[in-house]
RNA sequence: GCGGGCGUAGCUCAGUCGGUUAGAGUGCCGGCCUGUCACGCCGGAGGUCGCGGGUUCGAGCCCCGUCGCCCGCGCCA
């Protein structure tokens, strides 16, 4: 016999019945009747009831056994009783009877109990990590998310990928987020930088002659967390290839995370084929970059309708007058919710900084759509029935407008979009609707510095010819607002899940790039040298793209949090409250470093 | 850095208009209980109402400050 188990606890059934084995566990929950004792016995594989009464030898001991004590238990697998029967465990037909117990792992009392779904403080969950990890949801979670990154993996090298390890030890990197840095010993003053990405990594690869690279990465920000961004460090699927286009990146990526929903989905629908959307038509229909597509609503502008001379709501003409936009978002089915639902839109507009949010119900007048509502009677009939087409409104239905500067108006009826799509109920969130975003702006004017910025990554290849661009001078200041990126996302429900780009592996249009953004060649030589210098010795053209693994995990989950698919989070303040990070260090830690701390003033 | 919410027993929470000794469930301890699987029944222990100050005859409750946690904004090429 093993020194600690015959068998897991999850793998006995009434073909053991008779024979003699041995398990070890956690007692997940105990039952004492007085006369009969049950212990169920945990572990990683599952659940099995164990039994003891006054006839056991093990008794007196298993009388003392408390909550979360690791246990020895040797006994004879029997059938359970007719009647006693679990059919909610798998190894619900059968029970152990005991004939010998070991204590192992005697347990203190438990800050929170690992049995039941009750929710506990997220600082006591994290302080006690161990176990909160115990507890079946977020066991279930990690082994999940586990089984989905060796799904990621076996998609990628089927498709002729190799995974490659890139130094985790780096250069700080001038643009981007702040970088988490590591004092020098070895050379005083100076510092090595957590990889925010292996982005140029990756590149470099492509340039060293590698193709087809990815990559399950650690990258390290240090920025301010939020519930869909852990503090510190998270995971990406990182993806490089070389002669590619756009549409081959979309081919390699899209049965990869397509292929990875399904499988994990449990059944639930996942897009067939993701919807491309350029970016300015997600920022128009949907005012967002990362649209929730269960949502079935479609935004649409409406900014000619108000600016007619015969609709006379002037708090929109003045806003059109200024380069302005209005924006409508329908509601169906909304002419019979009650005033208050109006109003309650509208008071959360406020709260979002809105003045407003203006509307006007739709209803049938003997086959006439007649408009009602504050604003309705500033416009006439054919601009309502216009507004209605554009909007796609019927009688029945409602249409709110989100009115400013296109940005702002955009964004907020993306968010009234939101609003109105949860409190009408609308469509089925039960499914992973998946998109491409494309033709992210390459530039975009920096109102603070006046002057023009790169909008997402500047090693991203602008789409337009090489010529032309390099033709272009600060003076096209229109022109270059408007030119767009080979810069594309995947989006899920909501969530950017994937970002990437077919870079720019010409140093002429990359001069040209970034001395449209105000920078000259010193510095692209001293923030990206290694690169730079690179690229003029034999680049070949390539692209990729980087998909989030935690936040894939989190929707394949069901999770609302990050922190319920990972085994060891920090918390909001980036502490690890288990292991105490970050910690002070020693003076002959500082002084070997050649570091003298300058703290703030309390 | 800014804004919002929360802070009462180990944990989840209730606590009325400011009024007597701050409650429940759960967990813990003790007793009873031979078929439970959220076992049941009886009893018990357990409180700096986050902390500091103020108003008041009287503060868990009102006011000011402060700390902590969560959420959001800024930030995240």
């Amino acid at each position: 016999m093993h020194r600690y188990r015959s068998h897991t606890c999850g793998a006995l059934r009434e073909s053991h019945e008779g024979e003699t084995v041995r398990l070890s566990g956690w007692c997940h929950r105990i039952r004492d009747h007085g006369g009969v004792l049950f212990i169920d016995l945990r572990d990683h594989y599952g659940l099995t009831q164990c039994v003891a009464d006054p006839d056991s030898p093990a008794f007196k001991l298993a009388e003392t056994a408390r909550a979360e004590w690791v246990v020895r238990i040797d006994g004879r697998v029997r059938r359970r009783p007719a009647g006693t029967e679990n059919p909610d465990l798998p190894t619900g037909m059968i029970e152990i009877f005991i004939t010998d117990m070991e204590v192992l792992g005697p347990a203190a009392e438990l800050p929170m109990p690992v049995f039941g779904e009750q929710e506990y403080p997220e600082e006591t969950r994290l302080t006690y990590r161990f176990l909160d990890l115990r507890r079946e949801r977020l066991h279930e979670n990690i082994m999940k998310r586990g089984a989905i990154i060796d799904s990621l993996r076996h998609r990628m090298k089927d498709q002729g990928f190799s995974e490659f390890q890139t130094p985790i030890l780096t250069a700080s990197s001038p643009e981007g987020a702040r970088d988490f840095l590591v004092p020098s010993r070895l050379h005083p003053g100076k510092f090595y930088a957590l990889p925010q990405a292996p982005q140029q990594f990756k590149q470099l690869l492509m340039v060293a002659g590698f193709d087809r690279y990815f990559q399950v990465a650690p990258c390290f920000r240090d920025e301010d967390p939020r519930a869909d961004r852990l503090p510190g460090e998270f995971y990406q699927l990182d993806v490089e290839m070389s002669f590619v286009t756009q549409e081959d990146v979309f081919q390699a990526m899209e049965p990869v995370i397509r292929g990875t929903f399904e499988e994990f989905a449990e059944g639930k629908p996942v897009t067939p084929v993701f919807l491309r959307i350029p970016y300015a038509e997600a920022i128009l229909k949907y005012g967002s970059d990362k649209p929730d597509l269960r949502n079935p609503l479609v935004i649409s502008d409406v900014s000619e309708v108000f600016g007619r001379e015969e609709v006379t709501f002037n708090a929109f003409k003045s806003l059109l007058k200024t380069g302005g936009a209005v924006r409508a978002i329908p509601a169906p089915g909304a002419a019979a919710q009650p005033r208050s639902f109006f109003d309650k839109m509208n008071d959360w507009a406020r709260g979002e900084g809105a003045p407003g949010l203006g509307y006007i119900v739709f209803e049938d007048a003997g086959g006439q759509l007649a408009g009602r509502g504050p604003i309705a009677k500033f416009v006439p009939p054919e601009a309502q029935a216009e507004i209605a087409k554009i909007s796609g409104c019927k009688a029945g239905d409602a249409v709110f407008f989100a009115a400013g500067e296109p940005a702002k108006a955009a964004a907020l009826a993306g968010k009234a979009r939101v609003r109105i799509g949860d409190e009408l109920g609308l469509g089925d969130k039960d499914q992973f609707a998946l998109c491409w975003i494309t033709d992210f702006p390459q530039y975009e004017w920096n109102e603070d510095e006046k002057k023009i910025d790169f909008s997402h990554n500047p090693f991203s290849m602008p789409a337009i010819e090489p010529d032309a661009f390099l033709a272009l001078n600060a003076e096209d200041r229109d022109r270059i607002l408007s030119l767009t990126a080979y810069q594309y996302d995947v989006v899920c429900n909501g969530f950017e899940i994937a970002s990437g780009a077919i870079r720019n592996h010409r140093p002429d249009i990359m001069r040209r790039a970034f001395a449209i953004a105000g920078y000259d060649e010193r510095v692209l030589e001293e923030k990206f040298g290694g690169m730079y210098r690179a690229f003029h010795y034999g680049a070949p053209p390539h692209g990729g793209m980087a998909a989030g693994i935690d936040r894939i995990v989190m929707l394949l989950c069901g999770a609302i949090n990050l922190r319920e698919v990972t085994l060891f989070p920090m918390n909001q303040r980036a502490e690890d409250l288990l292991l105490g990070a970050p910690s002070a260090v020693t003076p002959k830690q500082l002084r070997e470093l050649h570091i003298r701390l300058n703290l703030p003033e309390k």
